[in-house]
DNA sequence: GAAAATACTGTCACAGACTGACAGATTTTT
DNA sequence: AAAAATCTGTCAGTCTGTGACAGTATTTTC
């Protein structure tokens, strides 16, 4: 048997991930056919041939096993760096860049179609969604407050608007992918930075 | 017996509001010693007088049970006038305005501490006031895109907005209040108005 | 004022979501 | 190969939420 302990992923972890992609796999089939209300667990479980117990291990709803997850998001955000020099404009213009980045490479995402269209007539699973935004607004707020010494205002409000832009940015896609139409998706959401703009500034816009 | 009938309340109405105001008040005395985790339906019913059945006729579940709703807001936000004439930018002053004084009027409803002080440290609650989030900005979304003549982006954006200041504004002062000190409504929203508008237009701003 | 229509409540029964505990199997480490 | 750590399934249990039915109170109708 060859050694391959410089392999950092063992048999484990393989399977683990396996279990993971099935288990998100099967909730797409079933969530797309019968709905989230109608679709148990159970026949989560036993489509993706675990028991019921083990979803619970992997995943604490079904609604969370079928949104995916903001932490690359997340992540990009937490990585731009954030001066105390820069004023708060500066800092979303940064954060927002970052988002606009993210948001693109999001959308070429294999599953990306078939789980926006859930989305669009799936208030629960947009629930889901919400609880995600909820931690990355509080984290990304922290994070700024700290980082770039603004407000506690400002800097939630700094947060609030990243997070409503992406999600704007996200069901305009969303609905224009829906429709049959194809769209740029980085051009949409600076689209989404420049509209934000004109309506919460009405002096810089005057006639 | 004298005849009442000229009050629009009959003794029904009455003792389905008193319900209600039970219901409100054993759950926030419940949750409010022993965390939403912790406490559960049963105990609310009992503590209410009511049968666990009786419980979910008046509220779906004991998060919305605990929450206030927005009925009143969201009223305050479809009688506003919304021409076609009006820029995105008065459209959403209009709004906030309509806004700011719904929040310095629901900041002096008694509860109103108890309530903000519960939601600062259970998210769950939060999630439940985030559901009905999701419902104001789609209603607000579809009025201004059909009255205001809107594109869909930005009419959703304009609510998104309204939603996001709401709150903050909400949050902030919920957090000054707990820490003791005291802070004036209207002034604290018209406040949060204009670090969004710096926030979000950097022209504007550049000095 | 009685009778009929309507609305409210409690009890019962039940499906589904979720968790703790335990035992057996598998992988990893020593 | 033995020991330790991890993963999984089974079992039993609590809690949420809903449909069905019957009994009671209220309102409406005559």
């Amino acid at each position: 048997m060859p050694d391959e302990s410089w392999n950092t992923v063992g048999k484990r972890d393989d399977h683990k991930a396996a279990t993971r992609r099935q288990i998100q796999q099967a909730t797409l089939d079933l969530l797309e056919t019968a709905g989230v209300e109608a679709t148990t667990v159970a026949s989560i479980a036993e489509r993706a041939g675990i028991s019921e117990r083990t979803f619970f291990r992997y995943y604490d709803s079904k609604e969370s096993a079928a949104v995916p997850g903001q932490g690359e998001l997340l992540d990009a955000l937490l990585s731009r760096e954030l001066a105390p020099s820069m004023s708060p404009a500066e800092i979303f213009q940064e954060l927002a860049g970052a988002c606009r980045e993210q948001f693109a490479h999001e959308v070429e995402q294999v599953g990306f179609g078939r789980i926006s269209r859930l989305l669009l007539r799936e208030p629960r699973l947009l629930q889901a969604v919400s609880r995600q935004e909820m931690h990355l607004v509080n984290t990304v707020s922290d994070a700024v407050e700290e980082r770039a010494r603004l407000s506690r205002m400002q800097a939630q409000l700094v947060a609030e608007l990243i997070a409503c832009t992406w999600r704007v940015a996200w069901q305009c896609f969303a609905r224009e992918e829906s429709a049959g139409r194809t769209s740029n998706p980085a051009e949409l959401f600076e689209q989404a930075v420049q509209n934000l703009a004109e309506i919460s500034a009405p002096a810089a816009f005057g006639r």
